[in-house]
DNA sequence: ATCATCTGCTAAGTATATCAAGCAGTCAAG
DNA sequence: CTTGACTGCTTGATATACTTAGCAGATGAT
């Protein structure tokens, strides 16, 4: 109940998330469709962005986890296949190991207006929990 | 590895599995589509039995887990998605220090805002060089 | 202006997961 | 014997995951 309000997690959806992380490491579909070894269409990966799809295999979601070097358990939760036994805890953890932010393919003005508004962020918040 | 089936420890199938647990326990099939409240058909479980289905949907295997008590890694790692004890493999440089961003200090939230954000400021066509 | 090559996206088709219904067999009464 | 309630199993139909082919817009070079 500490963190059990919605309004504020905002947890996005498999296709916002898919498609923040592809925008963030600046690849194209038809680039992504290739890093997969065709395991995805770029087609259909317009359609996961879009929430077009509801239950997506895991095979997918597993080629996109390793070509977007994020955690399978994240696409594995948001696409709905809750495991619970194996997945790291999202209430009020203050520890995401997720290395989705390559320093070395931020520009500095990139960095810099992520800082700040992350600064943002946790003045707003206060001090966290 | 394996350290759950009490007695055999031959590489069996999804199905042979499924079928073992099920014997074992003397549940007939419409009794696991009762105790799976609808979520699996008897007809279904006959057919994964026998291994006519080859990508099973993880709500399926995440039922059958509960009703039979068994592990649903277990279960998914059967099903071929993937090996549940395949996890930590950021160790491939690329991307490993993160120096100003401490990731590690960073609320899934917390992230998803950031990513969110980023994939903003690029969007912003010519953002890059 | 016309090519050329990207981009994301969509429409139509194929493949397959999943279900509802029914079939054949077994066993225990009546 | 028949009837009924079980059992596992198959079949035909439907939903949907997924692909191939293509479209419209943007950009850039000739």
């Amino acid at each position: 109940m500490t963190a059990n309000t919605p309004e504020k997690s905002r947890a996005q959806s498999l296709g916002q998330y898919l498609a923040n992380v592809r925008t963030t490491k600046r690849m194209s579909l038809r680039e992504v469709e290739e890093a997969c070894a065709g395991v995805v269409s770029n087609a259909y990966l317009s359609q996961l962005e879009h929430d077009k799809i509801s239950k997506p295999s895991p095979n997918i979601l597993h080629a996109l986890a390793e070509v977007y070097a994020v955690p399978y358990a994240t696409l594995m939760a948001k696409a709905g296949y809750i495991t619970e036994t194996q997945k790291p805890k999202q209430k009020s953890g203050r520890h995401a190991q997720v290395p989705t932010f390559a320093t070395d393919d931020l520009t500095t003005e990139e960095e810099e207006a992520l800082l700040e508004y992350l600064a943002f962020l946790r003045s707003r918040k206060g001090g966290g929990k």
